[in-house]
DNA sequence: ATTATTTGACCTAT
DNA sequence: ATAGGTCAAATAAT
């Protein structure tokens, strides 16, 4: 395991490099050079990755952790990474800063295992009483009481839970931006958790009747990390006169990674002696840049650009930083939300 | 002026 | 009865 952290160490060593010597001077990068230095950046994470994975598999052959670990890491293996990198830069320094954005999405969602063009969004189309007649039932405003408003049952509408880490930059409030523009529309405290939960909408919610939405929560034992339940697909994106290059729709169900005894569960306390099984991971999805969300720091509308040629506000170290994970600040490398240690006094829990 | 957020009230499912 | 989800008026931001 020491020859894990020291990959890892390695690796974020390396990314922090390239963020001071390439991305300091953005005007002059050199595309090659850069290449090679991920290329240094991804060998020493794919070698934590293996050893990790031999780790898990040897401890804990069922555990679901491995298998998802095996799953995300070899969709975002080191070879593919690389070359994602590689046609992300190709393509962001000749391309409007809005598609550098959107393709950078989808070389991210491609490494976190979600689909980039679309695939097998019917899979989970499979709402029979879709929210049409929902929305236009609300549409006519009805302002006297109906008695009968036609609101779907909770479980009608799939779920896609995520794990997201708080923005680094920012406004540390909001999880990382998915791509999508989201509007609040309320937010309230829920029974036995320390954190509100807040309620969003798709912003085109009324222009095209996009009946997304999601549901943003801290978890309560990591403040660091945010629960997004995604419900309900984006429709805005396939209108004629909709934006026409939003990022495809996380469409992972429950990827909530826990260990088997949860320590979030507060059964059995934070502390657990075996690596393996005090360690756990979260499912990350971050896209870069999609816009104003809702928070008023972002500034509104899908343009906002984040990562990109024009604008690095996410470096390659936090880049690394979110494919392992870490949901702290971007100045470490937070082994502690890789690997959260017994002496950890923050996650005493009650 | 327009658009987004806040927040208490209201509605529905359990 | 209660918790979770949504509405919509008031307010804030742009």
């Amino acid at each position: 395991m020491e020859e894990v952290l020291n990959s890892i160490s390695h690796g974020c060593e390396l990314a922090k490099k390239i963020e001071s010597e390439q991305l300091a001077n953005m005007a002059n990068i050199q595309p090659d050079i850069l290449v090679s230095s991920i290329d240094e950046v991804v060998k020493a994470f794919n070698g934590a990755k293996e050893k990790l994975l031999m780790t898990m598999v040897n401890n804990n052959s069922s555990s679901s952790s491995s298998s998802f670990a095996q799953q995300q890491m070899g969709a975002c293996g080191a070879s593919s990474f690389s070359i994602m990198m590689q046609e992300w830069m190709m393509k962001s320094s000749s391309s409007t800063s809005y598609a550098a954005q959107t393709t950078m999405d989808q070389v991210l969602l491609q490494m976190q295992g979600f689909p980039a063009g679309g695939g097998d969004l019917q899979q989970l189309r499979n709402v029979e009483g879709s929210s049409s007649m929902d929305k236009s039932m609300k549409g006519l405003e009805v302002h006297q009481l109906s008695p009968s408003r036609p609101r779907k049952r909770k479980n009608d509408a799939e779920k896609r839970v995520v794990n997201l880490p708080a923005q680094q930059l920012g406004n540390t409030e909001m999880p990382m931006e998915d791509g999508f523009t989201w509007r609040k529309y309320g937010q309230k405290e829920i029974l036995g958790s320390k954190y509100q939960r807040s309620y969003y909408r798709c912003t085109h919610q009324k222009q095209y009747g996009c009946p997304a939405k999601k549901q943003v929560q801290k978890i309560d034992n990591n403040p660091n990390i945010f629960e997004v339940t995604y419900v309900g697909d984006h429709t805005c994106h396939m209108s004629s006169t909709a934006p026409s290059s939003f990022p495809q729709q996380l469409q992972l169900d429950n990827i909530n990674i826990m260990p088997p005894n949860n320590p979030l569960q507060g059964a059995g306390g934070p502390n657990t002696s075996s690596p393996s099984s005090s360690m756990w991971m979260h499912s990350v999805s971050l896209s870069l840049g999609g816009g104003g969300d809702g928070s008023s720091s972002a500034g509104a509308g899908p343009s906002t650009l984040k990562y990109g040629v024009g604008g690095a506000d996410y470096l390659v170290a936090d880049m690394a930083d979110v494919m392992f994970n870490s949901g702290s600040s971007s100045g470490n490398c937070s082994m502690e939300s890789l690997f959260p240690t017994s002496d950890d006094p923050s996650e005493k829990k009650t």
